[in-house]
DNA sequence: TCGAGTGTACTATGTATAATAGGACACACA
DNA sequence: TGTGTGTCCTATTATACATAGTACACTCGA
């Protein structure tokens, strides 16, 4: 699965958004270790710095450890909602999307039925 | 209601989410005429340019109509299901949005409350 | 007909972000 | 010691956003 342009994010975005999409299926899990910058800069035909920038955001998020001429290793999941602030960002940039959803002509219903379809193919 | 950096979305695509909103609930309605570029400029303290890129990508999502010499009016709205291809670029987005809640621990119980409070609110 | 108001088009400028390239450094570990 | 690792730095290119200023064509009422 190669980066693309999908969904017009920058490529240092749609990583992160990946890596959190395998931590949440369950295909990388707490311990395990990415790819180094270099190794996944090969695989994505990326710049190494474009994944360095990637990986220190997710270090950020708290969602990866470094260690610095080792690796960097998934961490403990946060089960409990974290951050406030994070949550009400996003609520709000759903909240966005679903004005210019629902000028599409599309119900809530469906728009339902995608939020429970993607949690359930997440476990 | 000032533009602001209101999720750090560009001016233009504020006033067009604006607009919409405004229709969706009922604000707006078709036939009515938007405020000129030069207006809604000085109310918005933005440059008459910028508020003419949103009112020309209305134009083209077919939102509003153009009538040159005379001003901008609100369209019949799409009450089928428009644009197929939009509908799943917007689905898209709305996932990987989707992603970023689920990681932080929200579930999909309280994202749904959220669909249906936005969707309740917009009549 | 005239003029005010309207949408539109064009060029130029400044700023910020994204991505690349290349180089250098510090750390871990066999 | 050497290889692989993460990190940092500067420079460059490309693109998007927003502003500014100017100009043009159209509508419509006075």
């Amino acid at each position: 699965m190669p980066v693309s342009d999908q969904s017009g994010l920058p490529y240092y975005e749609q990583l992160v958004l990946r890596v959190k999409q395998q931590i949440v299926r369950g295909i990388l899990r707490p311990g395990d270790r990415l790819p180094s910058v270099r190794e996944m800069a090969r695989q994505e035909q990326l710049n190494p710095n474009t994944v360095s920038k990637a990986y220190k955001q997710l270090e950020t998020q708290n969602v990866i450890r470094t260690v610095h001429g080792k690796g960097t290793y998934v961490r403990e999941t946060n089960d409990a909602v974290a951050d406030t602030a994070q949550v009400v960002a996003s609520k709000q940039r759903l909240l966005s999307l679903l004005t210019e959803i629902r000028y599409l002509g599309v119900p809530a219903d469906e728009v339902i039925e995608w939020i429970k379809t993607a949690y359930e193919e997440a476990d």
